[in-house]
DNA sequence: GAGTGGTCTAGACCACGAG
DNA sequence: TCGTGGTCTAGACCACTCG
Protein backbone atom coordinates (compact mmCIF):
# COMPACT_ATOMS: atom_id res chain seq x y z
CA UNK A 1 0.00 0.00 0.00
CA UNK A 2 1.17 3.57 -0.76
CA UNK A 3 1.58 5.90 1.80
CA UNK A 4 -0.93 8.55 2.50
CA UNK A 5 0.19 11.51 1.13
CA UNK A 6 0.95 10.07 -2.10
CA UNK A 7 -2.40 8.29 -2.11
CA UNK A 8 -3.72 11.57 -1.66
CA UNK A 9 -1.64 13.63 -3.85
CA UNK A 10 -2.89 10.79 -6.05
CA UNK A 11 -6.42 11.24 -5.86
CA UNK A 12 -5.54 15.49 -6.64
CA UNK A 13 -3.63 14.13 -9.38
CA UNK A 14 -6.40 12.53 -10.62
CA UNK A 15 -8.85 15.11 -9.88
CA UNK A 16 -6.81 17.59 -11.86
CA UNK A 17 -6.08 15.23 -15.33
CA UNK A 18 -9.79 14.59 -15.28
CA UNK A 19 -10.29 18.16 -15.14
CA UNK A 20 -12.95 17.81 -12.27
CA UNK A 21 -10.44 20.70 -11.20
CA UNK A 22 -9.68 22.65 -14.28
CA UNK A 23 -6.89 24.71 -14.76
CA UNK A 24 -7.13 28.17 -12.71
CA UNK A 25 -9.85 26.45 -9.99
CA UNK A 26 -8.71 26.59 -6.14
CA UNK A 27 -8.06 23.18 -4.60
CA UNK A 28 -9.77 22.16 -0.73
CA UNK A 29 -7.81 24.63 2.11
CA UNK A 30 -5.75 22.68 3.63
CA UNK A 31 -8.30 22.81 6.67
CA UNK A 32 -10.83 21.29 4.40
CA UNK A 33 -8.02 18.10 3.02
CA UNK A 34 -7.19 17.48 7.23
CA UNK A 35 -10.71 17.12 8.06
CA UNK A 36 -12.09 14.84 4.46
CA UNK A 37 -9.06 12.58 4.72
CA UNK A 38 -8.53 12.69 8.79
CA UNK A 39 -4.86 13.23 8.40
CA UNK A 40 -2.80 15.89 10.11
CA UNK A 41 -1.53 19.13 8.87
CA UNK A 42 2.00 17.93 7.93
CA UNK A 43 0.27 15.40 5.62
CA UNK A 44 -1.56 17.64 3.62
CA UNK A 45 1.39 19.77 3.13
CA UNK A 46 3.42 16.46 1.68
CA UNK A 47 0.85 15.78 -0.68
CA UNK A 48 0.59 19.31 -1.68
CA UNK A 49 4.08 19.69 -2.48
CA UNK A 50 4.38 16.53 -4.38
CA UNK A 51 1.86 18.55 -7.10
CA UNK A 52 3.57 21.51 -6.33
CA UNK A 53 6.78 20.22 -7.55
CA UNK A 54 5.30 18.57 -10.69
CA UNK A 55 4.16 22.14 -11.54
CA UNK A 56 0.51 20.82 -11.36
CA UNK A 57 -0.55 23.59 -8.54
CA UNK A 58 0.18 26.58 -6.79
CA UNK A 59 -0.50 28.30 -3.93
CA UNK A 60 -0.96 31.99 -2.37
CA UNK A 61 -0.70 32.86 0.91
CA UNK A 62 -3.99 34.07 2.00
CA UNK A 63 -5.15 33.25 -1.12
CA UNK A 64 -5.54 29.97 -1.23
CA UNK A 65 -3.99 26.68 -3.66
CA UNK A 66 -4.94 26.38 -7.55
CA UNK A 67 -4.33 24.38 -10.40
CA UNK A 68 -1.80 26.16 -12.93
CA UNK A 69 -2.23 27.22 -16.46
CA UNK A 70 0.01 26.49 -19.14
CA UNK A 71 -0.01 28.68 -22.14
CA UNK A 72 3.38 27.96 -24.31
CA UNK A 73 4.65 30.27 -26.71
CA UNK A 74 6.26 28.92 -29.81
CA UNK A 75 9.66 29.72 -30.68
CA UNK A 76 11.14 29.36 -33.58
CA UNK A 77 14.93 29.92 -33.35
CA UNK A 78 15.51 29.12 -37.30
CA UNK A 79 13.13 31.03 -38.61
CA UNK A 80 13.88 34.02 -36.32
CA UNK A 81 17.67 33.70 -38.29
CA UNK A 82 15.78 34.09 -42.07
CA UNK A 83 13.79 36.54 -41.56
CA UNK A 84 14.26 40.16 -41.22
CA UNK A 85 11.99 42.25 -39.04
CA UNK A 86 9.29 44.38 -40.78
CA UNK A 87 10.22 47.38 -38.69
CA UNK A 88 14.10 48.47 -37.83
CA UNK A 89 13.16 49.32 -34.23
CA UNK A 90 12.21 45.29 -33.55
CA UNK A 91 13.47 41.77 -33.89
CA UNK A 92 11.92 39.00 -35.46
CA UNK A 93 11.26 37.63 -32.10
CA UNK A 94 9.27 40.54 -31.28
CA UNK A 95 7.58 40.58 -34.06
CA UNK A 96 6.42 37.24 -33.96
CA UNK A 97 4.57 38.29 -30.67
CA UNK A 98 3.40 41.13 -31.47
CA UNK A 99 1.85 38.63 -34.03
CA UNK A 100 0.17 36.49 -31.77
CA UNK A 101 -1.72 39.71 -30.31
CA UNK A 102 0.49 40.01 -26.94
CA UNK A 103 3.14 42.93 -25.73
CA UNK A 104 6.59 41.57 -25.57
CA UNK A 105 9.57 43.89 -24.93
CA UNK A 106 13.18 43.92 -23.29
CA UNK A 107 15.94 45.08 -21.44
CA UNK A 108 19.54 44.50 -22.55
CA UNK A 109 22.87 45.20 -20.54
CA UNK A 110 26.36 44.53 -21.78
CA UNK A 111 29.36 43.94 -19.70
CA UNK A 112 32.66 42.46 -20.87
CA UNK A 113 33.96 39.56 -18.67
CA UNK A 114 35.83 36.15 -18.26
CA UNK A 115 32.86 34.20 -19.26
CA UNK A 116 32.41 30.68 -17.25
CA UNK A 117 34.35 27.62 -18.42
CA UNK A 118 31.68 25.93 -20.75
CA UNK A 119 31.40 28.71 -22.60
CA UNK A 120 35.06 29.64 -22.98
CA UNK A 121 35.50 25.71 -24.18
CA UNK A 122 33.17 26.65 -27.02
CA UNK A 123 34.69 29.40 -28.38
CA UNK A 124 38.17 28.18 -28.08
CA UNK A 125 39.33 30.79 -25.83
CA UNK A 126 41.67 30.23 -23.06
CA UNK A 127 41.08 30.46 -19.75
CA UNK A 128 42.54 34.30 -19.37
CA UNK A 129 40.55 35.67 -22.62
CA UNK A 130 37.60 37.94 -22.20
CA UNK A 131 34.16 38.53 -23.96
CA UNK A 132 31.91 40.45 -24.95
CA UNK A 133 28.56 39.55 -23.37
CA UNK A 134 25.02 40.65 -24.07
CA UNK A 135 22.27 40.52 -21.85
CA UNK A 136 18.55 40.12 -22.48
CA UNK A 137 15.68 39.56 -20.57
CA UNK A 138 12.73 39.53 -23.16
CA UNK A 139 9.19 40.20 -21.60
CA UNK A 140 5.93 39.60 -22.81
CA UNK A 141 3.03 41.43 -21.28
CA UNK A 142 5.17 42.75 -18.63
CA UNK A 143 6.34 38.69 -17.48
CA UNK A 144 9.59 37.84 -17.97
CA UNK A 145 10.00 35.02 -21.03
CA UNK A 146 13.32 34.22 -21.42
CA UNK A 147 17.08 35.24 -20.60
CA UNK A 148 19.46 35.34 -23.51
CA UNK A 149 23.33 36.13 -23.25
CA UNK A 150 25.20 36.58 -26.18
CA UNK A 151 29.03 35.84 -25.74
CA UNK A 152 31.53 37.29 -28.53
CA UNK A 153 35.39 37.04 -28.21
CA UNK A 154 36.57 40.58 -27.02
CA UNK A 155 38.89 40.66 -30.50
CA UNK A 156 35.81 40.37 -32.57
CA UNK A 157 33.39 42.79 -30.79
CA UNK A 158 35.52 45.57 -29.96
CA UNK A 159 35.39 48.73 -31.58
CA UNK A 160 31.58 47.26 -32.92
CA UNK A 161 27.78 48.28 -32.14
CA UNK A 162 27.64 45.38 -30.47
CA UNK A 163 29.40 47.09 -27.41
CA UNK A 164 26.28 49.12 -27.42
CA UNK A 165 24.07 48.75 -24.63
CA UNK A 166 20.92 48.97 -26.48
CA UNK A 167 19.12 46.66 -29.77
CA UNK A 168 20.91 46.76 -32.52
CA UNK A 169 18.11 47.11 -34.99
CA UNK A 170 19.89 45.05 -37.91
CA UNK A 171 21.08 42.49 -35.70
CA UNK A 172 23.99 41.69 -34.15
CA UNK A 173 24.59 38.87 -36.56
CA UNK A 174 24.61 41.73 -39.41
CA UNK A 175 27.20 43.23 -37.13
CA UNK A 176 29.21 40.46 -37.76
CA UNK A 177 28.66 40.01 -41.03
CA UNK A 178 30.42 43.43 -42.14
CA UNK A 179 33.36 42.77 -40.34
CA UNK A 180 33.98 39.53 -42.51
CA UNK A 181 32.83 36.74 -39.99
CA UNK A 182 29.52 36.12 -40.98
CA UNK A 183 28.05 32.35 -39.12
CA UNK A 184 28.06 29.77 -42.09
CA UNK A 185 27.21 27.30 -39.37
CA UNK A 186 25.15 26.80 -36.27
CA UNK A 187 25.57 23.96 -33.18
CA UNK A 188 22.55 23.96 -31.53
CA UNK A 189 22.35 21.81 -27.72
CA UNK A 190 19.11 21.45 -26.05
CA UNK A 191 18.53 20.57 -22.45
CA UNK A 192 16.12 20.18 -19.41
CA UNK A 193 16.93 20.84 -16.23
CA UNK A 194 15.74 22.80 -12.86
CA UNK A 195 16.85 26.39 -12.67
CA UNK A 196 19.63 27.49 -10.74
CA UNK A 197 17.94 30.09 -8.08
CA UNK A 198 19.42 33.14 -10.45
CA UNK A 199 17.79 32.21 -13.02
CA UNK A 200 14.14 31.64 -10.52
CA UNK A 201 14.78 35.39 -9.47
CA UNK A 202 15.38 36.74 -13.00
CA UNK A 203 12.60 34.83 -15.06
CA UNK A 204 10.24 34.78 -11.37
CA UNK A 205 9.23 30.81 -12.45
CA UNK A 206 7.42 28.83 -9.61
CA UNK A 207 8.61 25.59 -8.19
CA UNK A 208 8.00 22.66 -10.47
CA UNK A 209 8.94 24.97 -13.24
CA UNK A 210 11.79 23.68 -15.45
CA UNK A 211 13.46 25.96 -17.85
CA UNK A 212 15.01 24.43 -21.42
CA UNK A 213 18.54 26.18 -22.06
CA UNK A 214 19.20 26.68 -25.97
CA UNK A 215 23.11 26.92 -26.64
CA UNK A 216 23.61 27.97 -30.00
CA UNK A 217 27.36 28.60 -31.02
CA UNK A 218 27.89 30.06 -34.53
CA UNK A 219 30.69 29.46 -37.06
CA UNK A 220 32.39 31.63 -39.45
CA UNK A 221 33.81 30.13 -42.85
CA UNK A 222 37.17 30.00 -41.00
CA UNK A 223 35.31 27.30 -39.00
CA UNK A 224 36.42 29.49 -36.11
CA UNK A 225 33.80 30.17 -33.49
CA UNK A 226 32.45 34.03 -33.47
CA UNK A 227 29.08 33.66 -31.03
CA UNK A 228 27.22 31.27 -28.36
CA UNK A 229 24.10 32.41 -27.59
CA UNK A 230 22.73 30.99 -24.48
CA UNK A 231 18.91 31.32 -23.89
CA UNK A 232 16.89 30.13 -20.99
CA UNK A 233 13.36 29.27 -21.37
CA UNK A 234 10.36 28.36 -18.48
CA UNK A 235 9.14 24.96 -19.61
CA UNK A 236 5.56 26.67 -18.70
CA UNK A 237 5.76 29.61 -21.26
CA UNK A 238 7.70 28.01 -24.37
CA UNK A 239 8.30 25.26 -26.70
CA UNK A 240 10.92 25.14 -29.35
CA UNK A 241 9.86 24.55 -32.78
CA UNK A 242 12.21 23.55 -36.32
CA UNK A 243 10.94 22.30 -39.50
CA UNK A 244 13.03 20.52 -41.87
CA UNK A 245 12.97 19.37 -45.43
CA UNK A 246 14.21 15.96 -45.73
CA UNK A 247 16.43 15.18 -48.61
CA UNK B 1 15.74 37.77 6.11
CA UNK B 2 15.32 34.44 4.74
CA UNK B 3 14.12 31.61 6.41
CA UNK B 4 16.09 29.51 8.09
CA UNK B 5 15.76 25.96 5.89
CA UNK B 6 16.32 28.34 3.28
CA UNK B 7 19.27 29.74 4.29
CA UNK B 8 20.58 26.29 5.73
CA UNK B 9 19.65 25.40 1.24
CA UNK B 10 21.94 27.94 0.78
CA UNK B 11 24.55 26.95 2.59
CA UNK B 12 24.42 23.41 1.47
CA UNK B 13 24.01 24.84 -2.78
CA UNK B 14 26.97 26.56 -2.16
CA UNK B 15 29.21 23.89 -1.33
CA UNK B 16 28.00 21.72 -4.29
CA UNK B 17 28.80 24.59 -6.95
CA UNK B 18 31.95 25.57 -5.13
CA UNK B 19 32.77 21.79 -5.83
CA UNK B 20 33.55 21.80 -1.90
CA UNK B 21 30.48 18.52 -2.16
CA UNK B 22 31.53 17.08 -5.17
CA UNK B 23 29.27 14.67 -7.76
CA UNK B 24 28.66 11.50 -5.44
CA UNK B 25 29.87 12.87 -2.38
CA UNK B 26 28.06 12.05 1.04
CA UNK B 27 26.30 14.99 2.98
CA UNK B 28 26.39 14.99 6.45
CA UNK B 29 23.23 12.90 8.06
CA UNK B 30 20.64 15.01 8.88
CA UNK B 31 20.96 14.54 12.39
CA UNK B 32 24.60 15.94 11.87
CA UNK B 33 22.85 18.56 10.27
CA UNK B 34 20.13 19.30 13.40
CA UNK B 35 23.33 19.71 15.44
CA UNK B 36 25.69 21.89 13.51
CA UNK B 37 22.61 24.42 13.15
CA UNK B 38 20.39 23.97 16.09
CA UNK B 39 17.43 23.44 13.87
CA UNK B 40 14.84 20.32 14.41
CA UNK B 41 14.87 17.99 11.99
CA UNK B 42 11.39 18.91 9.93
CA UNK B 43 13.22 22.11 9.00
CA UNK B 44 15.93 20.06 7.76
CA UNK B 45 13.90 17.64 5.75
CA UNK B 46 12.72 21.10 4.17
CA UNK B 47 15.93 22.15 3.14
CA UNK B 48 17.42 19.13 1.42
CA UNK B 49 13.74 18.78 -0.05
CA UNK B 50 14.46 21.73 -1.69
CA UNK B 51 18.15 20.87 -3.46
CA UNK B 52 16.32 17.64 -4.32
CA UNK B 53 13.88 19.15 -6.10
CA UNK B 54 16.52 20.86 -7.52
CA UNK B 55 18.00 18.22 -9.17
CA UNK B 56 21.22 18.55 -7.05
CA UNK B 57 20.83 15.72 -4.20
CA UNK B 58 19.78 12.17 -4.02
CA UNK B 59 18.67 10.34 -0.55
CA UNK B 60 18.71 7.07 0.04
CA UNK B 61 17.48 5.19 3.35
CA UNK B 62 19.88 3.60 5.21
CA UNK B 63 22.53 4.64 3.40
CA UNK B 64 22.53 9.02 3.06
CA UNK B 65 22.25 11.69 0.79
CA UNK B 66 24.51 12.47 -1.94
CA UNK B 67 25.91 15.42 -4.93
CA UNK B 68 24.05 13.73 -8.05
CA UNK B 69 25.82 13.65 -10.69
CA UNK B 70 25.21 14.73 -14.52
CA UNK B 71 26.24 12.47 -17.60
CA UNK B 72 24.23 13.54 -20.62
CA UNK B 73 24.93 12.17 -24.03
CA UNK B 74 24.63 13.63 -26.87
CA UNK B 75 21.17 12.97 -28.96
CA UNK B 76 21.56 14.15 -33.03
CA UNK B 77 17.86 13.91 -34.21
CA UNK B 78 18.57 14.98 -37.59
CA UNK B 79 21.89 12.78 -38.27
CA UNK B 80 20.14 9.53 -37.05
CA UNK B 81 17.46 10.42 -39.51
CA UNK B 82 20.34 10.94 -42.80
CA UNK B 83 22.71 8.33 -41.41
CA UNK B 84 21.90 4.34 -42.24
CA UNK B 85 23.13 2.09 -39.77
CA UNK B 86 26.33 0.18 -40.12
CA UNK B 87 24.49 -3.34 -38.90
CA UNK B 88 21.07 -4.42 -40.44
CA UNK B 89 20.49 -5.31 -36.42
CA UNK B 90 20.55 -2.17 -35.25
CA UNK B 91 19.32 1.42 -35.26
CA UNK B 92 21.39 4.61 -36.01
CA UNK B 93 20.89 5.25 -32.06
CA UNK B 94 22.39 2.19 -31.22
CA UNK B 95 25.19 3.01 -33.17
CA UNK B 96 25.73 5.82 -32.35
CA UNK B 97 25.65 5.03 -28.22
CA UNK B 98 27.62 1.65 -28.98
CA UNK B 99 30.47 4.13 -30.14
CA UNK B 100 30.20 6.26 -26.76
CA UNK B 101 31.47 2.99 -25.46
CA UNK B 102 28.26 1.86 -23.57
CA UNK B 103 25.53 -0.85 -24.18
CA UNK B 104 22.37 -0.53 -25.89
CA UNK B 105 18.92 -2.27 -26.17
CA UNK B 106 15.68 -2.03 -26.36
CA UNK B 107 11.80 -3.38 -26.10
CA UNK B 108 9.21 -2.75 -28.14
CA UNK B 109 5.63 -3.12 -28.21
CA UNK B 110 2.79 -2.69 -30.70
CA UNK B 111 -1.10 -1.62 -30.09
CA UNK B 112 -4.03 -0.12 -32.21
CA UNK B 113 -5.64 2.98 -30.46
CA UNK B 114 -7.51 5.84 -30.56
CA UNK B 115 -4.44 8.08 -30.25
CA UNK B 116 -4.32 11.13 -27.48
CA UNK B 117 -6.31 13.86 -28.79
CA UNK B 118 -3.15 15.91 -29.19
CA UNK B 119 -1.60 13.18 -31.43
CA UNK B 120 -4.89 13.10 -33.50
CA UNK B 121 -4.76 16.83 -34.08
CA UNK B 122 -1.20 16.59 -35.79
CA UNK B 123 -2.36 13.21 -37.40
CA UNK B 124 -5.43 15.44 -38.80
CA UNK B 125 -7.44 12.51 -37.36
CA UNK B 126 -10.97 13.26 -36.48
CA UNK B 127 -11.70 11.66 -32.79
CA UNK B 128 -12.85 8.05 -33.85
CA UNK B 129 -10.01 7.09 -36.34
CA UNK B 130 -7.35 4.69 -35.42
CA UNK B 131 -3.55 4.68 -35.03
CA UNK B 132 -0.86 2.12 -34.37
CA UNK B 133 1.26 2.74 -32.09
CA UNK B 134 5.20 1.82 -31.59
CA UNK B 135 6.13 2.09 -27.97
CA UNK B 136 9.99 1.89 -27.37
CA UNK B 137 11.83 2.29 -24.43
CA UNK B 138 15.98 2.27 -24.65
CA UNK B 139 18.18 1.29 -22.66
CA UNK B 140 22.04 2.39 -21.57
CA UNK B 141 24.20 -0.14 -19.72
CA UNK B 142 20.64 -1.77 -18.46
CA UNK B 143 19.33 1.82 -17.33
CA UNK B 144 16.20 3.40 -19.15
CA UNK B 145 17.14 6.06 -21.39
CA UNK B 146 14.45 7.29 -23.37
CA UNK B 147 10.57 6.46 -24.04
CA UNK B 148 9.96 7.12 -27.93
CA UNK B 149 6.29 6.19 -29.09
CA UNK B 150 5.60 6.95 -32.79
CA UNK B 151 1.69 6.99 -33.91
CA UNK B 152 0.72 6.23 -37.73
CA UNK B 153 -2.60 6.22 -39.59
CA UNK B 154 -4.02 2.77 -39.11
CA UNK B 155 -4.78 3.50 -42.93
CA UNK B 156 -1.12 3.72 -43.77
CA UNK B 157 0.65 1.12 -41.31
CA UNK B 158 -2.24 -1.86 -41.57
CA UNK B 159 -0.32 -4.60 -43.72
CA UNK B 160 2.65 -3.68 -43.57
CA UNK B 161 5.85 -4.55 -41.16
CA UNK B 162 5.15 -1.28 -38.92
CA UNK B 163 2.75 -3.68 -37.09
CA UNK B 164 5.32 -6.54 -36.09
CA UNK B 165 6.49 -6.62 -32.64
CA UNK B 166 9.78 -6.19 -33.42
CA UNK B 167 12.86 -3.49 -34.52
CA UNK B 168 12.21 -2.98 -38.13
CA UNK B 169 15.54 -3.44 -39.37
CA UNK B 170 15.22 -0.98 -42.59
CA UNK B 171 13.81 1.45 -40.63
CA UNK B 172 10.17 2.43 -40.01
CA UNK B 173 10.74 4.90 -42.43
CA UNK B 174 11.76 2.92 -45.05
CA UNK B 175 8.45 0.97 -45.11
CA UNK B 176 6.44 3.98 -45.51
CA UNK B 177 8.80 4.87 -48.53
CA UNK B 178 7.73 1.61 -50.30
CA UNK B 179 4.30 2.18 -49.44
CA UNK B 180 4.69 5.33 -51.43
CA UNK B 181 4.35 7.91 -48.47
CA UNK B 182 8.06 9.44 -47.96
CA UNK B 183 8.46 12.02 -45.56
CA UNK B 184 9.49 15.44 -47.20
CA UNK B 185 8.94 17.24 -43.98
CA UNK B 186 9.34 17.26 -40.25
CA UNK B 187 7.93 19.36 -37.83
CA UNK B 188 9.70 18.91 -34.32
CA UNK B 189 8.55 20.61 -31.13
CA UNK B 190 10.38 20.82 -28.29
CA UNK B 191 9.28 21.39 -24.72
CA UNK B 192 10.21 20.84 -21.12
CA UNK B 193 7.91 19.90 -18.14
CA UNK B 194 8.06 17.42 -15.07
CA UNK B 195 7.36 14.23 -15.91
CA UNK B 196 4.04 12.25 -15.69
CA UNK B 197 3.83 9.38 -12.87
CA UNK B 198 3.50 6.49 -15.55
CA UNK B 199 6.70 8.37 -17.20
CA UNK B 200 8.47 8.44 -13.31
CA UNK B 201 8.13 5.05 -13.51
CA UNK B 202 9.26 3.81 -16.92
CA UNK B 203 12.28 5.74 -17.05
CA UNK B 204 12.77 5.14 -13.17
CA UNK B 205 13.48 9.27 -12.81
CA UNK B 206 14.22 10.76 -9.54
CA UNK B 207 12.80 13.48 -7.81
CA UNK B 208 13.83 16.78 -8.69
CA UNK B 209 14.23 15.73 -13.13
CA UNK B 210 12.44 17.60 -15.78
CA UNK B 211 12.09 15.48 -19.27
CA UNK B 212 12.38 17.03 -22.63
CA UNK B 213 9.37 15.91 -24.82
CA UNK B 214 10.42 15.99 -28.99
CA UNK B 215 7.67 15.76 -31.16
CA UNK B 216 8.23 15.01 -34.92
CA UNK B 217 5.35 15.10 -37.32
CA UNK B 218 6.40 13.80 -40.48
CA UNK B 219 4.19 14.44 -43.39
CA UNK B 220 4.44 13.16 -46.67
CA UNK B 221 5.12 14.96 -50.33
CA UNK B 222 0.90 15.91 -50.52
CA UNK B 223 1.41 17.45 -46.98
CA UNK B 224 -0.09 14.62 -45.10
CA UNK B 225 0.97 13.57 -41.98
CA UNK B 226 2.03 10.07 -41.89
CA UNK B 227 3.97 9.97 -38.37
CA UNK B 228 3.73 11.55 -34.95
CA UNK B 229 7.23 10.04 -33.06
CA UNK B 230 6.98 11.52 -29.06
CA UNK B 231 10.30 10.91 -27.39
CA UNK B 232 10.63 11.80 -23.77
CA UNK B 233 14.01 12.53 -22.49
CA UNK B 234 15.56 12.36 -18.55
CA UNK B 235 16.50 15.80 -18.65
CA UNK B 236 19.73 14.83 -17.17
CA UNK B 237 20.85 12.49 -19.20
CA UNK B 238 20.00 13.86 -22.77
CA UNK B 239 21.30 16.70 -24.80
CA UNK B 240 19.36 17.73 -27.76
CA UNK B 241 21.65 18.76 -30.88
CA UNK B 242 21.36 19.97 -34.30
CA UNK B 243 23.46 21.40 -37.02
CA UNK B 244 22.37 24.07 -39.27
CA UNK B 245 23.84 25.75 -42.41
CA UNK B 246 22.68 28.77 -43.21
CA UNK B 247 22.58 29.95 -46.36
C1' DG C 1 22.46 -3.79 16.36
C1' DA C 2 23.33 0.85 15.23
C1' DG C 3 22.50 4.32 12.03
C1' DT C 4 20.13 6.02 7.97
C1' DG C 5 16.31 8.36 5.66
C1' DG C 6 10.80 7.97 5.22
C1' DT C 7 6.47 8.86 7.28
C1' DC C 8 3.22 10.82 10.50
C1' DT C 9 1.16 13.31 14.55
C1' DA C 10 0.08 17.51 17.50
C1' DG C 11 0.70 21.97 18.32
C1' DA C 12 2.38 26.78 17.73
C1' DC C 13 3.23 31.50 15.74
C1' DC C 14 3.56 34.37 11.67
C1' DA C 15 2.56 37.41 7.40
C1' DC C 16 -0.50 38.21 4.10
C1' DG C 17 -5.05 38.81 1.46
C1' DA C 18 -9.82 39.58 1.28
C1' DG C 19 -14.16 41.27 2.73
C1' DT D 1 -10.96 40.63 11.55
C1' DC D 2 -10.64 36.10 9.93
C1' DG D 3 -8.97 32.57 7.04
C1' DT D 4 -5.14 31.39 4.13
C1' DG D 5 -0.70 29.23 3.38
C1' DG D 6 4.45 29.51 5.36
C1' DT D 7 7.50 28.20 8.90
C1' DC D 8 9.15 25.74 12.90
C1' DT D 9 9.41 22.62 17.05
C1' DA D 10 9.29 18.04 19.59
C1' DG D 11 8.50 13.54 19.42
C1' DA D 12 7.36 8.94 17.53
C1' DC D 13 7.60 4.54 14.77
C1' DC D 14 9.10 2.28 10.61
C1' DA D 15 12.01 -0.13 6.88
C1' DC D 16 16.13 -0.33 5.20
C1' DT D 17 21.48 -0.80 4.81
C1' DC D 18 25.67 -1.67 6.65
C1' DG D 19 29.39 -3.65 9.25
Amino acid sequence: MATLYRRLADRLRRAIYDNDLPPGAQLPTEAQLMEQHSVSRATVRLALGVLTNEGLITATPGRGTFVRERRPLRWHPQKDLRERPSDAEQDAWMDRVRGEGRAPHQSIRVSITQPPSDIATRLELDGESLAVVRHRVRYVDEEPYAINDSYFPLALAQDTEIMAPYDIARGANTVLEESGHPQVRLLEEISARMPMPEEEQRLSLERGTPVAVHVRTGYDKAGDPVRVAVTVLPGDKHTIVYELDRP
